[in-house]
DNA sequence: CAGCATCCAACTGGATACTG
DNA sequence: CAGTATCCAGTTGGATGCTG
């Protein structure tokens, strides 16, 4: 909604250059969150079935997990198969689409290992000067 | 909290390496989230006083940006700065290391604009068939 | 101008119970 | 096993009014 009328004589205005907005801002919503990285990168690994991932990622519910599993599916970024088998079994496996989110999620990791510390005592000088 | 103890025997039980948890996740949320994306991006070009800031993301209310910025500013990742004049002005700088996180937003710019629209495409097939 | 404080509506996510 | 459905408490964030 913001810059749609790019007037002239206001400048600094519009987005800055770089900006992530609208639906690449919500895509990202939706991969960068909590449940969704950690999903995704388990079964880059190797496909898994709906309990294990709920065991391994401890700490989600079936809720969490269902609806992450949802979103990560209408993406494209992760595949659901239904094996014939008594009882029902799902197996859940990384797409390729999925599979190159591997380098921007490695350079975030990079980035918090790089930096983490530096953060941690800005935090310390921060809440010291503000008790 | 889990996998502390990297106990033999029981594969699969651990995250899965390249997974970003604990304090490096709670930093990400802290920095990756839209108004922290964005205003770091703003900041980036240049140093901005508050209520630029506010009319510039557009969107924004005044709690939500002074939420933001202090978040910002605790991490270290932007300065504070109190001019002397009548009436009260405040300018807001990038600092050297909120900087450093250029190279993980152009990567995820990236990585949106290479494949969104294969995404959207997943998108329409998914919710074609749940119709 | 640059905030802080408060109220409140909307959304999120956990716990629980039930199904093919 | 792999979910769906429901209820509900806690959190988020917008709107509003006030201050140095």
């Amino acid at each position: 909604m913001a810059g749609t009328s790019t007037k002239p004589g206001t400048p600094g205005d519009q987005a800055a250059p770089g900006t992530i907005v609208g639906p690449q801002r919500e895509l990202l919503d939706q991969i960068l969150d909590k449940w969704g990285q950690l999903l995704l990168t388990s079964l880059c690994q190797q496909p898994r079935r709906f309990n294990e991932l709920k065991r391994e990622i401890d700490g989600i519910t079936q809720k969490s997990l269902t609806q992450a599993l949802r979103r990560l599916e209408r993406n494209g970024l992760v595949e659901r198969q239904v094996l014939e088998q008594r009882p029902i079994a799902v197996e859940y496996r990384i797409t390729p689409l999925g599979r190159t989110l591997d380098k921007p999620f490695l350079t975030l990791l990079a980035w918090t290992a790089d930096h983490l510390a530096e953060v941690e005592q800005h935090r310390d000088a921060y809440d010291a000067d503000n008790r």
